[in-house]
DNA sequence: ATGCATGAGCT
DNA sequence: GCTCATGCATA
């Protein structure tokens, strides 16, 4: 009875850190950008992912948890990539894509933007009512100001340069996370 | 490389 | 509404 193989175990942050790195290193080697590397996951994989994940990927800009889901797919492609002579451009560009969005960027001044951070340190979740009044104070609109703490939140939360806090989880019994009774 | 945004899933 | 994964648009 023996198991052989284990279910996928969490792999250490050292590790990760030394995949992201080898991951760029060949990418580079092998003269793709970080965009092919996006759509050639879509043709291996059927699912594409954006220049920005491939970026925060090699950065370890994601949460710990969404970089353990990337990595597997990225060993596949680093092992096509690579074990095809060391050039190939293959998907060179899957029927152009066709942008017909043009979402606007919202800028944060930077005045605002300071004075959001220091609310952020003194309170990372403000309530509803506080948001909108900060806004009002700004001249933000109050999703604006929501959002902007959403995204604040999520940074504190990335792997690499994050030190201090906590990489490591789920290891036999994640406790269940602590919620805030929001309004 | 990074800021602001969307959408799914959960509570 | 929040968190989480993800990306368009832009510096």
């Amino acid at each position: 009875m023996d198991p052989g193989v284990r279910a996928q175990e969490t792999p250490t942050t050292e590790e990760m850190e030394q995949f992201a790195k080898e991951l760029k290193h060949r990418r580079i080697t092998l003269g793709f950008t970080q965009a092919d590397v996006g759509l050639a996951l879509g043709v291996l994989y059927g699912r594409m992912f954006s220049q920005t994940t491939i970026c925060r990927f090699e950065a370890l800009q994601l949460s710990f948890r969404n970089m353990c889901k990337l990595r597997p797919l990225l060993q596949r492609w680093l092992r096509e990539a690579d074990g095809n002579g060391g050039l190939q451009e293959l998907c060179a560009a899957e029927g152009a894509a066709l942008q017909a969005r043009k979402r606007r960027r919202t800028s944060i001044e930077t005045g605002a933007r300071g004075a959001l951070e220091s609310c952020f340190r003194r309170c990372p979740r403000p309530s509803l009512p506080e948001m909108a009044r900060l806004g009002r104070e700004l001249g933000l609109d109050k999703d604006v100001v929501r959002v902007w703490f959403c995204n604040r939140r999520q940074k504190g939360k990335r792997s690499g340069g994050a030190a201090g806090g906590a990489a490591v989880e789920a290891a036999g019994g994640a406790g269940p996370p602590p919620r805030s009774p929001q309004q």
